[in-house]
DNA sequence: GCCTAATGCGAATATTTGTTCGCATTCAAT
DNA sequence: ATTGAATGCGAACAAATATTCGCATTAGGC
């Protein structure tokens, strides 16, 4: 950002124009985005504009940001209740936390991902990656399965990408075939057979059916007591 | 395409012209891929590009074509092969197919799908969905296991968007974390977690380990006739 | 109410890009 | 060798775009 807003009124400008920013790529996808037509949708100049981003990559920048924050709380807050859960319901609550805020705004968020490639989504997804593998590695030292889990971190890398993936090819074109409850449990489903659950039955490893969603995760593992989260 | 080309160095052209435009995507990123860059790319002048191409959107629609018809003859060539083989098989060997082909060149087409929101790849997957889906209804209704596989076409979209999406992704940041036969191996086992395997041995639907890659499929399996349903 | 720094503006500039057009060159059939 | 069609060229044109700059307006402390 070439300079900071101190009044009241530049602070909120730039914020329209972030957001003007990110109405412009959902809309009318990424090349559209131009200098002129942001500030147009933001309501002011470009010579505005320019006042506060030295480049429209910034704004692009400021706009993925704001994003990612969201984003990763919202992680972060589900990794938090993790321990009481199953991974199965785990997986359920997180992706149906991250798909409704992906889609707030009239999917404004999810439809600007799209372009990942150019913006710098990478970074993010790592992070996200991240923040999974350490919490699940904890959570899984704490409910030992008989079969140990191998390559967590691949494990990890596959699921989130898979996920992020699959949700933002969904707004693409919806699927008829496929809705998103169906979607959410297929992906609970592969999670559970990827990290088997500390086998709550004697059962074999693969979950046997799946219910209509269970009132609530609770699945009475009380979480053990030392080793607290892994909030970063 | 504006014009056919009819003499042979004409032909070279066109072919050559389609080629550099590949190139530069996968290079520079789409928005560097000019009608002058790719000319240059192609050794032959704007003007002639434009005797062969209306707009530079043909362009690229050209290429994504010529991605596709390899692409969906690999796909066809390995779901040739499918009835003889596990799908942990079919996916470890399809996937290999896969990815090698879109590695080659220095991964070209690889870093070309890194656009696919921009291109018009979800033609492609929607004809690969469709594809497998059916190849796979018959492969169940031959091959039925115990609990009978639901929702096959959201499994299938699933399935395949996290694959593509997961390789495209692995290029732009390979992640040392996971290697690609590791990659591979976990979606062999999410595909034969999701799409029971016609229990081969007696024990639970859940593969048990994953074997150092078997000489070749061969699943003694001689179809057997009646067929149970594969609900969609 | 005054004054200075902060803010806001939009016409103007310099590039970049897509596309066209008239002319030169080459091919292939005779 | 001749000839007409096909091919190839790149300067030229028009439109779009990123970014700047000098000037007008406003906010908030005194």
């Amino acid at each position: 950002m070439r300079k900071k807003p101190r009044q009241g009124r530049s602070r909120s400008m730039v914020d329209s124009l972030v957001e003007a920013t990110a109405i412009c790529i959902a809309e009318d996808g990424l090349p559209a985005a131009t200098a002129a037509r942001i500030a147009e949708r933001a309501g002011v100049s470009v010579g505005s504009l320019y006042q506060y981003f030295a480049r429209k990559e910034d704004l692009y920048a400021a706009v993925l940001e704001r994003i990612t924050v969201g984003l990763k709380a919202l992680v972060a807050a589900e990794i938090e209740r993790l321990p009481n859960k199953s991974i199965e319901d785990f997986v359920r609550d997180l992706l149906h936390a991250v798909w409704s805020y992906l889609e707030t705004d009239r999917q404004r968020y999810l439809r600007v991902t799209r372009y990942w490639a150019q913006l710098d989504f990478v970074a993010v997804m790592n992070d996200l990656e991240r923040q999974m593998t350490t919490a699940l590695g904890v959570y899984l030292m704490h409910h030992p399965a008989r079969r140990p889990v191998q390559d967590l971190p691949t494990k990890v890398y596959v699921l989130v990408n898979s996920v992020l993936f699959t949700i933002v090819r969904y707004i693409s074109e919806p699927s008829p075939q496929a809705r998103r409850e169906q979607i959410i449990e297929c992906f609970a489903e592969m999670a559970a057979a990827l990290l088997p659950a500390p086998t709550k039955r004697a059962g074999a490893g693969a979950p046997l059916k799946r219910l209509p969603r269970s009132p609530a995760g609770r699945s009475g593992t009380s979480a053990p007591p030392a080793a607290r989260s892994v909030s970063r």
